[in-house]
RNA sequence: GGCUCUGUAGCUCAGUUGGUAGAGCGUCCGACUGAAAAUCGGAAGGUCACCGGAUCGACGCCGGUCGGAGCCA
């Protein structure tokens, strides 16, 4: 059985998945849980990534988490064949599979029919190239020549997607499509569980969890990380860019505080609505003290 | 007390010679198929400190009141 539990950060899908993965062992089951968390993939990146320390696992396996060198540069590609791949094996062995995590993203790549055309590392190089020099609008009218809905939808100033669908286009030589279909096909049979707080609570406790990840030693952590660098990807993690200037003396502490807080209310909102997308989620409201009980109804009640 | 500057959106500020206001950031909403903790889009916010005056018409001109900042005493 696959499960997923989503939610933007900071509303303890840690926590639920843990809880769910001992009530279903309680029951006589096995299960095991998958990350799906772009920067949980990252060693030593563990404070500002709220990642939970082996410690606390309840002896529960954790997969894909730890698996690559800050240096390394994440794939939502690669990703999806490794998470499909040890789940399937999970499930193999008669055990639940929960995916836990906030990239939504990678969580959509795994729960559904995605498929990433290849890359090009030259290709990509020169497109890059062209949007450095001759800026996003250039970009957008040769993609509205090739792929006039692909243009439409992804704008004439958002460089980053403009590049990605012109290589697709260049690759494999048929239309980057118009964005999300909205018939999404499940990959597996799967129950998603999904978390949520209204506004002003999941603020709340987003500007608190940033505060707590300070007191904990981020800042310490980003320091140990700088001397053998950071990739584009990690660099650009919520905190570690902050922590990073806040050593460099290029901002205080407080305002580095503020601004990974800012920051991480704007990629919650992100979240939100990208999982405000599924279908059949049953949502639960993050601070209901039952909140495990209904998530094994929910699973309990799922065909299969 | 005197002189100078100043009071425009939640914040920082633009607003040419008078024709009822804009930006960035924030806030709220959304998009998203190989960096996604990324990259973008949209919307809502203002009796232009207050009172009075001249004007067809004032954020803008004149007078006053209140609040800031600096300098001189």
């Amino acid at each position: 059985m696959l499960l997923a539990v989503v939610g933007p950060t900071g509303t303890g899908k840690s926590a639920l998945s843990l809880d769910l993965a001992e009530r279903l062992r309680a029951a006589g089951g096995v299960a095991e849980i998958v990350n799906a968390d772009a920067m949980q993939l990252y060693r030593g990146m563990d404070v500002g990534t709220a990642k939970l320390p082996p410690a606390e696992r309840r002896g529960i396996p954790h997969h894909l988490l730890d698996v690559l060198d800050p240096r390394d540069e994440a794939s939502v590609a690669r990703y999806q064949v490794e998470a499909r791949a040890v789940i399937d094996d999970i499930l193999a062995r008669d055990a639940a599979a929960i995916l836990v995590g906030g990239s939504g993203l990678y969580v959509s790549s795994v729960l559904y029919d995605f498929r990433f055309p290849g890359t090009d590392a030259r290709l990509r190089e020169r497109l890059e190239a062209d949007l450095a020099v001759e800026g996003p609008g250039m970009l957008h009218r040769r993609l509205r020549e090739v792929d006039p809905v692909a243009a439409e939808a992804i704008g004439a100033a958002n460089g980053r997607r403009l590049v990605r669908a012109l290589e697709v286009v260049e690759l494999t030589g048929e239309p980057f499509g118009a964005g999300l279909g909205a018939e999404e096909r499940p990959w597996r049979p799967s129950v998603t569980i999904g978390l949520r707080l209204d506004r002003a609570r999941l603020v709340d406790r987003l500007d608190a969890r940033v505060a707590a990840m300070w007191r904990n030693g981020l800042v310490a952590e980003v320091e140990g990380l700088l001397p053998a660098g950071l990739g584009v990807t990690a660099r650009r993690a919520i905190g570690y860019a902050q922590a990073a200037a806040q050593l460099a003396g290029e901002v205080t502490e407080a305002e580095a505080v503020e601004q990974a807080a800012l920051l991480t209310r704007k990629y919650a909102r992100r979240q939100v609505s990208w999982f405000g997308r599924f279908a059949d989620t049953v949502w639960l409201d993050a601070d209901d003290p039952r909140r495990i009980d209904a998530a094994l109804a929910a699973v309990r009640s799922a065909p299969g």
